[in-house]
DNA sequence: CGCCTTTGACCGGCGC
DNA sequence: GCGCCGGTCAAAGGCG
């Protein structure tokens, strides 16, 4: 029997010394960051430098891993409570600089004077009120990293859009990272924690029964179900089930200010490579790999708690079902105004973390066609390694490793 | 057989 | 100290 208990904050402990020291100091509680279609609370820096076409041009302090390089993220008014602190404090979630990834009119001149501190970096570059308009970028942040190429494959894959639509208050429709919040608030444990806010298919909310939403790739047993006080919706709680031992865990809820969408909550982290094979499935009615991949374990979740217990297994067991669901869901992925957001947004700001050689050729265009045979295009691009992951020699793929806890780099 | 989900019980943190 | 609440355990049963 595992012992899940008492070790948490070790883990927790153990994995924030891998963070480095941009995250040390950081209370590991998290707070929310938004993506750009709404108000930006401009942290410190509240006059964020625009070039001529407008789009803002923030210098933050990223305290994220540089995996979270090419997703969009900024730091919202949750994340405002901790006092800010100065420009030169490198503790501080807030403020601070990095060095421009700016678009060719402002890389050098007043942008760069303009920086507060330029020992970093990272800037994120952010259309405004989520513009649809691409972002016009030299031609050197055009394409992401590998590394960043496979996670927006993977969110691409997992119909994660990063909408325009306005949505309510707290967030763009698209995906949001929460990210280690300053000390200052309290909360009930001081433990690592990484959340990601998932739009849910439409589908979702139009079927009383089943759910078929974007999951990532591991393998989750699910431990537990609670309703939240304050949210009609449940919460159920996942355990890495791709190998023994593994700390990783996640909660999944619906977002109780927008049933649309899903809240995951990564804790931990795994301790083995990405599973090639889904082992874990043997024996499981829940056996299509990839249709498996796609569904969020838990989605009961997002049923209603009154749902009869027939009813939300038939959900989770029916191959049939699954079937059906993936038709929509593919449905839902051909839909213009997703494919045109999650483009739109793909065309941002990315870094080139190693040499541009390096780098997936064509990456947009495989983008586009991620559609038609996702696993095959993945792995034949290089956006994954096929090999299991004892021929590669090295951790698993960093591709998920946007849903690894921020501490993992 | 080994995986899965479900679900009530249990435990511990936290606020009062 | 007590009660609330969130997180986890573990038994039971389903599935291929």
């Amino acid at each position: 029997m595992e012992n899940d208990r008492g070790d948490l904050a070790d883990i927790v402990r153990a994995a924030g010394s891998r963070s480095g020291p941009p995250h040390a100091n950081f209370d590991p509680v998290v707070s929310r960051c938004h993506l750009p279609s709404q108000p930006v609370v401009f942290p410190e820096r509240t006059e964020a430098p625009t070039n001529n076409s407008g789009e803002y041009l923030l210098n933050l302090r990223d305290p994220l891993p540089d995996q979270y390089t090419g997703v969009e993220f900024f730091y919202g008014a949750e994340a405002m409570v901790a006092p800010a602190k100065t420009d030169t404090d490198s503790s501080s979630v807030h403020g601070g600089g990095r060095r421009p990834l700016v678009s060719p009119e402002l890389q050098s001149g007043e942008q760069e004077n303009d920086r507060p501190c330029n020992n970093f970096s990272r800037v994120l570059q952010i259309s405004p009120g989520g513009s649809r308009r691409p972002f016009p970028l030299s031609p050197r942040l055009m394409k992401p990293s590998p590394a960043v190429a496979r996670e927006m494959m993977m969110m691409k894959l997992m119909n994660v859009s990063s909408s325009s639509a306005a949505g309510p208050v707290d967030h763009g429709g698209g995906v949001q990272i929460l990210c280690p919040q300053t000390p200052g608030v309290k909360r009930r444990k001081s433990q690592a924690k990484k959340v990601v806010c998932i739009p849910a298919p439409a589908a979702a909310t139009s079927r009383p029964t089943g759910e078929v939403v974007p999951s990532d790739l591991w393998a989750w047993r699910k431990y537990g179900q609670k309703p939240i006080k304050g949210s009609p919706y449940p919460r159920g709680y996942y355990r890495c089930s791709s190998s023994k031992g593994c700390s990783a865990r996640k909660q999944v809820e619906r977002s109780r200010t927008d049933p649309n969408m899903l809240v995951i909550t990564y804790t931990s982290e795994h301790n083995h490579p990405w599973p090639t094979q889904r082992n874990a499935l043997a024996g499981s009615t829940r056996s299509h790999p990839f249709k498996n991949a796609l569904k969020i374990p838990g989605d009961d979740v997002l049923k209603s708690p009154t749902a009869p217990k027939e009813e939300r297994r038939e959900a989770t067991t029916s191959n049939a079902h699954l079937d059906l669901e993936q038709e929509q869901e593919e449905e839902e992925m051909d839909k213009p105004t997703e494919d045109d957001d999650f483009n739109q947004n793909m065309h941002r700001s990315y870094k080139p973390m190693i040499p541009e050689a390096d780098q997936p050729d064509d990456f947009f265009a495989d983008l586009a066609e991620l559609e038609t045979d996702p696993m095959s295009l993945i792995f034949s691009k290089g956006y994954m390694d096929a090999k299991p992951d004892e021929e590669r020699g090295h951790k698993a793929s960093d591709t998920m490793d946007m849903f690894d806890w921020a501490g993992s780099s």
